[in-house]
DNA sequence: CCACTGACGAGTG
DNA sequence: GCACTCGCCAGTG
């Protein structure tokens, strides 16, 4: 076998995010093996089919933006509203601190999830 | 094979 | 904060 698609590897390390944090594009991608390569995880995320049990919209970019905010379909507000209703603070312009919600991880030291 | 496109990111001005 | 460039890589025509 080629062993575990990378689309799987992306997938496991957005499990991994606990409820009520959020997590960056590029820090999955490290997680998952495939540092530098953020891109490759929204395109996973973008292939989800809907109803999949992985919670992708913990997912936002490096600058705590909703990169589906400015996307012209729902799923801007579906992001959002799963997010807020985490208990997480989604600002007017779709902006989360990643500072108070971010997911910090450390593979070294990992003090907490 | 080439060109272009993406739910991205770091760097520069 | 905004605009632009370059690096990444799979999918599409």
């Amino acid at each position: 076998m080629t062993g575990p698609s990378s689309y799987q590897r992306i997938y496991a390390a957005v499990r991994r995010i606990p409820k009520g944090r959020v997590s960056t594009y590029g820090a999955i991608a490290r997680v998952a093996g495939l540092d530098g390569q953020a891109r490759q995880v929204g395109y996973a995320l973008s292939a989800l089919p809907s109803g999949s049990s992985v919670p992708w919209h913990r997912v936002i970019n490096a600058q705590g933006r909703l990169s589906l905010e400015r996307a012209a379909s729902g799923a801007g507000i579906t992001q959002r509203l799963r997010l807020v209703r985490e208990g997480i603070v989604v600002d007017a312009g779709g902006r989360v601190s990643l500072e108070k919600f971010g997911w910090r991880i450390r593979a070294a030291k990992r003090r907490r999830d």
